[in-house]
DNA sequence: GTATTATATAAGCAAACGCTTATATAAAGG
DNA sequence: CCTTTATATAAGCGTTTGCTTATATAATAC
């Protein structure tokens, strides 16, 4: 039970910065490659990948590579998926995100 | 909804530290003064208080005094309370540590 | 009053965090 | 092949975090 307590907050800790908290919300209706995290978030791609490197090591997300893109997409797998999902209800929908990218002409076909 | 997701993120951020998260769930169910957390978590008395500060300072907790005690409980007025209790409910109960309050006879009567 | 108990605040410091720039790796296109 | 594109990793650095010790405030007990 201790453990347990420790581990949610491992998760709250990562889910605490306004940028990986976004994309988890993104996640939960669309995968998305690296590039467009970059394209949307006003920050460079190091910064990116090293948001989506915690994000996959505290077992969020998951990974596969598509050709040279790298599509990242919810691990609804992570033991604690259930607490995640409960609260990312409370976020606001990002979809306007998406329909950006496609307007810019910057969506990257994932399928 | 911009503002949203990062009032959220700041949430997180309160919650992604065990000492905070634990005292949350625990308040869910019993107020508590800061001499009883002190006693609790196996750290200094400041160190208690700082925490609480960050906790009262988001809206999370509130405080009333009582002679010479203050206590502790959650504002459940708080705007996002919802997402607060939502994910609480997913952390194993803490009741054993006011158990072991009461055995060590050092349970302040906050009634 | 003075002493004691409970709590908060301030200052200092090591560790963690999140960015940056530079570089490495890996696939695609010519 | 060589170049380009996508991504990851490493190193460096300023900021934030969470503790510590020391001190301040406030209520109680004598």
């Amino acid at each position: 039970m201790e453990q347990e307590i420790e581990r949610a907050a491992n998760i709250f800790k990562l889910l605490g910065d306004k940028t990986r908290l976004t994309m988890l919300k993104m996640l939960e209706s669309h995968d998305y490659c690296v590039c467009e995290f970059v394209e949307i978030f006003k920050t460079s791609q190091p910064a990116i990948s090293q948001h989506l490197k915690k994000l996959k090591d505290a077992g969020l997300v998951k990974e596969s590579r598509r050709g040279q893109w790298i599509i990242y997409s919810l691990n609804r797998n992570q033991e604690l998926f259930s607490l995640v999902q409960g609260l990312l209800e409370h976020l606001p929908n990002q979809d306007f995100y998406l329909e950006q990218l496609e307007e810019q002409g910057r969506r990257i076909s994932c399928k």
